[in-house]
DNA sequence: TGAATTATTGACCAAATGGTCATAAACTAG
DNA sequence: CTAGTTTATGACCATTTGGTCAATAATTCA
């Protein structure tokens, strides 16, 4: 019994997200998120509550679909190897055609904001959590032992999180690469 | 034949990079490095360019100090096992204590500021090479094959950064290790 | 001593920042 | 149609931002 939104709220949040995973929190301003998302201010603050809430909405969105969509990736078909290097193809693939400078928001995240902003942290912690928990599941059939799993699991995100750093840090693609493989190594 | 300078400039350069190292490039302003520096605005931008050039310069800083530090115990005693366990070590220790939440600068840098900035790109480039090849060297004794040494490196470094990236993600320090003792399976 | 040169100081600046709010518009239940 | 409720609009705000500059203070060379 009022006056509907006139915006997508999915859309909207998808802008604000894009912004922030290529931007970063800090160098992203008020005026880009109004820019990207076509609404004006108040609209925004009337929506989202400020910068800083945008900033975690983006974030939860970005773990319900684009991590989900690695995490898809490690509950579906094909062997432990083959979803793992699903993974790394990615980044390597998104590096070689050098168009989005974003790499993954969660990493940002994780280095830009984590260490001062709790939310931010929970939030990012969480993440990695459901993302380890997603290959440890991947690398079931094979490794039957579960601290050995879980192990393995652990090494394996960290190895995704750097290849993203040296992604970004202008690294060789073959750094990259050679990553992947030995990481392919220890997956029986 | 004129004034000199009164204050020591390695010292300020120290502090200028202790700021950018905790907060990141946008989130430091100019007040934080008048702060820490001690100096007033007109003298630190006399002495150094603009808040870019602080920051390169902190970049150059931590190079000169803190990764060289890495490299000095890469080339030092001890086996290539001993030498890349105290490497991840640094990491755990760091993040057990939690007083200073920097992390890494170099991997701030990579995420923050190298896709958008040139000069960074190319200052975190040269930095990920010298320790990739000082890893690679410490390898050498044990790996013949050079190009199976490069891959490795490359991929310790991969796993370093990540191990970074967890640590202030707020990861439980256990995946960090779970990383480290990985990795060292890898060492021959 | 004095001319020349560089460093220090802090007031000053335009622009940008994140955020607010009164008003107008759009809708629904009665 | 109307009362009530929510949304849209954009002008407005204090504060902070990175950066400049004219005046003053040290210093050295001649």
């Amino acid at each position: 019994m009022a006056r509907p939104r006139q915006f997508d709220e999915a859309r909207v949040i998808e802008s604000l997200m894009n912004v922030f995973w290529e931007k970063g929190y800090e160098a992203t301003s008020m005026r880009d998120l109004v820019a990207a998302s076509g609404l004006l201010k108040g609209s925004l603050y009337g929506a989202f509550g400020d910068k800083h809430t945008m900033y975690v909405a983006a974030l939860k969105h970005y773990d319900r679909t684009r991590i989900q969509a690695g995490i898809d990736i490690l509950n579906g078909e094909g062997s432990a190897r083959q979803k793992i290097a699903r993974l790394f193809d990615n980044v390597i693939e998104s590096t070689k055609r050098g168009l989005f400078a974003g790499g993954c928001l969660l990493c940002n995240a994780s280095l830009e904001m984590a260490a001062t902003d709790p939310e931010v942290k929970a939030e990012v912690k969480t993440t990695i959590r459901r993302l380890k928990v997603a290959i440890m599941e991947a690398l079931s059939p094979r490794i039957a032992n579960e601290d050995q799993a879980a192990a393995l699991a652990a090494f394996i995100v960290s190895a995704y999180f750097g290849s993203r750093v040296l992604a970004k840090g202008g690294a060789p693609a073959a750094m990259i690469g050679d990553t992947r493989d030995h990481c392919l190594q220890l997956v029986p």
